[in-house]
DNA sequence: AACGTTAATATGTAGCTACATATTTTGTCA
DNA sequence: TGACAAAATATGTAGCTACATATTAACGTT
């Protein structure tokens, strides 16, 4: 909205949108190429490059080089994540945030965590257990494993104060990311430590990240009964 | 990747988010501005704007005019999330997609639907029931509400072929969504239609859309046991 | 008709300029 | 010192050009 009457890259993209909600242009369609619509809309292809690229990356227009651009034949929905640290996600309710550390030792690594960051090969990492809280009551539990060929400082790490959650992610920036969302049933452990009842529904966060090729970690973030995530707002 | 000599925004934005991994600049931390950096690198200045863009959006710097461009710091889990529709989920792994229509009435929206949509006075909506089966087995059970006064059309369609999912995403583009997940045990209805046992653990993705402010839908899409929801890849 | 080669074409990217906009900093005056 | 106005500054955006790249379409040969 650079002045009143030159057009910017979001008018063009919401004109094009709105073509698209009115059913001008229906799934599957082919829209007119950037230089037509730039010259009907008389503003540069620069911008209408913009906002072609926007609705693009928001899943509604498949684009091809040679192809043109076209309505998704078969849309996705799509939607951006934000999670937070544990700590401000707490703190941002305004309630007061605790952590607590459950375990810290180094094992080899379970079938499961292997698979997780698709090594084939055994060996030992530093598995770390911790308790958040939320105004003195569990509010996520988190069962984590640590690479330690690729973070060799946290051998020296004791993770009573800092978690490893605010460690690992002020400390060491990835540069791939998995996550995957799922339900279980609370085992007694869990349970237990969640102060809820055993077989309870909890949403479980697992994330695995790695710098390159190079494992960083991977947990599980283990919510109470109740506990969602959001998109948006 | 234009040539072998010319730096592309991508080159520099690696570059960029390089020297955030290995600690050249940590959390907090101001970069130069774009216009230096692009002399340091020998490009143009529209080069490093799009690679810091890209950065913003990933959510590893924070820009602001004036201000310049920091390290974010407390940086953020941020992942891009696609959710196809059941159809193309269940074909995609190779199973046969079938649908079945449970109900469909319309009856006044409870409590639970109007505050998904933000809404104060209660009203009439058309409420659809469906199960969605992967190889004849159940995959997915939507509880839906479609407000009919945003979608008038919604009342000559009988949802016995083409499932509302697959209506909605095909004829009505949204403008707003919001998504939720979270964990549910199953009551007995819901575990006799997934063909599981009561108290099972199940996630549920619930999605809410508006165009501009009019409330189109909101659904409760609950998975069968084990059902795992993934970005990326 | 089948194949491989070449041309045509739509999007993608880099560079440049000019100006807009949001903040912070500085300066001025009471 | 405090409040307000003006200047400085870093990012944001639009327009233009030139060329790169991917992919389809056209063409000619066998």
């Amino acid at each position: 909205m650079t002045s009143d009457s030159r057009l910017s890259w979001k008018d063009v993209r919401d004109r094009i949108h709105e073509q698209i909600l009115t059913g001008r242009y229906g799934p599957g369609d082919r829209l007119p190429r950037d230089a037509d619509i730039a010259e009907d809309l008389s503003c540069a292809r620069s911008t209408v490059q913009r906002a072609m690229q926007d609705l693009s990356d928001s899943g509604l227009v498949e684009r091809r080089r040679k192809g043109g651009t076209r309505v998704r034949a078969e849309p996705v929905t799509r939607a951006t994540l934000d999670i937070p640290i544990t700590r401000r996600e707490v703190e941002q309710r305004g309630a007061r945030y605790d952590y607590q550390l459950i375990s810290r030792r180094t094992a080899p690594a379970p079938r499961g965590v292997l698979a997780a960051f698709g090594l084939s090969t055994s060996r030992p990492m530093l598995r770390v257990e911790a308790l958040h809280l939320s105004d003195g009551r569990p509010y996520i539990f988190e069962d984590r494993w640590i690479c330690p060929e690729t973070s060799p400082e946290v051998r020296d790490l004791d993770f009573t104060g800092q978690s490893a959650n605010e460690w690992l992610v002020l400390n060491k920036p990835y540069t791939r990311l998995d996550l995957r969302f799922y339900a279980i049933s609370a085992n007694p452990r869990q349970a237990d430590l969640l102060e809820t009842e055993p077989g309870a529904a909890l949403l479980v966060i697992e994330r695995t990240t790695w710098v390159d090729e190079a494992p960083i970690t991977t947990v599980k973030a283990i919510t109470t009964p109740g506990y969602q995530l959001l998109t948006g707002t």
